[in-house]
DNA sequence: GTCTATAGGCTGATAGAC
DNA sequence: GTCTATCAGCCTATAGAC
């Protein structure tokens, strides 16, 4: 509600004459404020103040504050798109797949780039996409709709959409990190006196479900088709 | 990303001289707008003129544009959470309560309140909660784990924590329902050349997954204990 | 309760010096 | 590439007439 700028600052140090330098501040000062307040929520001069920087620097190296929300966003969703194109073309079975999904939306929200499941949802909950994302989000949305659907066609799986397991799987995902920071804010605040599950337990919990719910009725050994003809899935 | 009023406009018919309709047309315009734009992307002039209502009239019933923003959350919140209440007081089985529970969001997302899932993540994503829907989120997560932990407690789920459950269904139930217009634009316009999932079909597919995920792995008939303690869920 | 008018602050962008 | 200065536009809130 109050605006107080999260988190620790970025370094403060100005003796900067790399123009490099002042790109990479402003895109990690975006993908901060960005993420914390959605792209209304901050001003130009608060970007430009957080990355160490003259405001007027936004326009030159952005074109205007909305070029670097959307290189911010082209940025993150590029990496996790690259993530889980390596993650395919390492070639593990449908279900080592879906566990290695998970362990990239971790490995993402928990260290890499911790703003991006807000991002993600703020993103999804905008009108009209930034076309930059599109590609990136399509790659991933690929890479789950094969993988499921070789589950499937192996019988490792029962008949699902893979969409569907794809939109239930990144939900949970994209809703359980993106919401940590409130919750644990709440929690601190003593408005909600519950234990939430840390990211590893829920991680598990997250895999575990899915594996035991997409299991087959009685499951096949991998290798042989299951079935010929897949077409009204789930029901 | 472009500011064009969403949906179709709210009766423009002025000859109201009743403050209830006033207070009710904003709020409905509020609940449009702010899960639409967010808090910072709606302007008391947006609002008024949706409402077909003068601006000052904002402030006058609302105390500003944040009391307009708590009390459509709360009004929305109170709604689900009553919802929620009723079907735990109608003392089904946890499976059925869980089946319920979806149906209770389709409901409210397809029906009732379309804004709310929109709404339930943007405040998701806010920093600090609105005090008035901290008793509601309560309520509901109550309810879930007061009948997960019954669920488990009776052998009719495995032994999980139930605020994971929570939170694994909730986050792909809001995280789907949000984010559906934004898919529907994007196929619309050509970018995403896929078949979505359908409410129902989401709906049937989250139900199947979670209630095979938490199925216990032999099932005892219910009525019979499974274990008296339950300390480690899950692991 | 409703409306008009306006105050006062903040916003994003840029022209032009360095 | 960086910075200062500045502008025009929009924002929320309110005083005061009706």
């Amino acid at each position: 509600m109050i605006k107080s700028t999260p988190g620790p600052a970025a370094p403060r140090t100005r003796e900067r004459r790399d123009p490099q330098a002042t790109r990479e501040a402003l895109l990690r000062a975006g993908a901060e404020l960005f993420a914390a307040r959605g792209f209304d929520g901050v001003s130009v001069e608060a970007l430009a103040e957080r990355a160490g920087v003259n405001k007027a620097l936004v326009s030159y190296h952005f074109g205007g504050k909305r070029g670097l929300y959307a290189s911010v966003l082209r940025e993150t969703f590029a990496e996790v798109a690259e993530r889980v194109r390596r993650l395919e073309a390492a070639d593990p079975a449908p279900p080592e797949f879906l566990r290695g999904l998970i362990a990239v939306f971790r490995e993402m929200a928990e260290r890499r780039r911790p703003n991006f499941p807000a991002m993600f949802l703020r993103e999804a909950l905008s009108h009209g996409l930034e076309p930059g994302v599109v590609p990136h989000l399509l790659s991933v949305v690929g890479a789950v709709r094969r993988m499921v659907g070789r589950g499937v066609r192996e019988g490792l799986f029962r008949r699902v959409d893979p969409l569907e397991v794809h939109l239930g799987l990144i939900g949970a995902l994209v809703f359980f990190f993106a919401t940590e920071p409130v919750r644990r804010e709440a929690v601190a605040a003593g408005d909600m006196p519950l234990r939430f599950p840390t990211p590893e337990a829920f991680a598990r919990y997250l895999e575990t479900l899915t594996l035991r719910g997409l299991a087959p009725e009685s499951p096949r050994r991998p290798g042989r088709s299951r079935r010929r003809t897949v077409k009204e899935p789930d029901r």
